[in-house]
DNA sequence: TTGGAAAGTCAACAAGGCTGACTTAAACTT
DNA sequence: AAGTTTAAGTCAGCCTTGTTGACTTTCCAA
């Protein structure tokens, strides 16, 4: 019994991976990596008194850089008025600036400051590290499965989302 | 340009998903893939008046019956009063039972009721049913990627508990 | 028999979600 | 030109779920 449960054990190697108990090791994994995965960041940014959702807007303004308030909302999946108080103190405190729109002056576009492209490099190399480490572990072939099953349990909408962000997205 | 920047436009096969730009696709791939993830649950919760912290709750007592406070406590990553607070509600409305100790009668025993062993096979219906979707559109071989990297990710401290959880729990 | 662990409780607070209502400005439509 | 819709922002209030700190009760073990 080397690997009691892991991913060693499969017998008919097809659907073997689709039993209750299997599943619920794949949600268990997914619960525990998830706090692995945001750990880091947590420690950073309770530094500088900010929280997760401020991590998550520097995130994707640092993405795409100029995009608007109304399609920020759409990524992150939350209310004008939650964003909204994020944002407000990102602007604040001088991370994040905010532009009139040209073509459309009632947008605002939305860029990072050169101390919120600090705090954000600061944040993703950490999450980036363990990221690193993380594939380094299990293998360039773990990690095309890793990003395979991700993407299959996006909502389609996310994963619209998601592949709009893999190619160069800004044209502002 | 088949699949511009998914799991196949490997080319050293190697230490290429190891650039900041991949590393950054999964970053966002958890994000997006953890919102999915949790939605269903989410959406039946709603319905009764519960949360995530419930859910998580009933999840970790079903897997381990007769676990300690003191344990789920571990497990879960809160306080003692945020647990508390959740565990009362469920206790109160019936779907988890707590018995004392018999060896140790300081500890409580958590167990599922009838009805709360329901509410947690609804949840968990829910969830594995968008797993097992997401396993067979990756197939197998991802899907044992996708575990190893999420292992790798964990903090060792959760993954003794995750690794724990595998074999049988309970012995009382 | 006493020290400390396990459990539970109360109070207060904060972050970050939410809804609803409303304003302003600009763009679009008719 | 007038009316409608859209983007953004704001105010107020609510909820869940996390936090600290202080304190009690129970009871095991040295």
């Amino acid at each position: 019994m080397a690997e009691p449960g892991t991913a060693s054990s499969q017998r008919g190697e097809s659907l073997l991976f689709l039993t209750d108990e299997q599943l619920r090791k794949g949600i268990e994994a997914m619960f525990f990596a998830y706090r692995g995965f945001t750990a880091d960041p947590d420690r950073i940014l309770e530094k500088y008194g900010y929280g997760r959702a401020h991590h998550r807007a520097l995130h994707f303004i640092h993405r795409a850089p100029g995009t608007t308030v109304n399609n920020l909302l759409a990524i992150l999946g939350v209310t004008k008025q939650s964003l909204n108080r994020v944002l407000r103190g990102l602007i604040a405190d001088g991370l994040v600036e905010s532009k009139v729109g040209k073509r459309d002056k009632r947008e605002r576009h939305l860029y990072l400051t050169v101390i919120g492209e600090a705090l954000e490099q600061e944040l993703s190399d950490a999450q980036r590290a363990r990221m690193r480490e993380a594939y380094k572990i299990a293998g360039p072939e773990a990690v095309i499965g890793f990003r395979q099953v991700l993407e299959a349990m996006m909502d389609p909408e996310m994963h619209r989302h998601f592949t709009a962000l893999k190619e160069g997205a800004n044209d502002r």
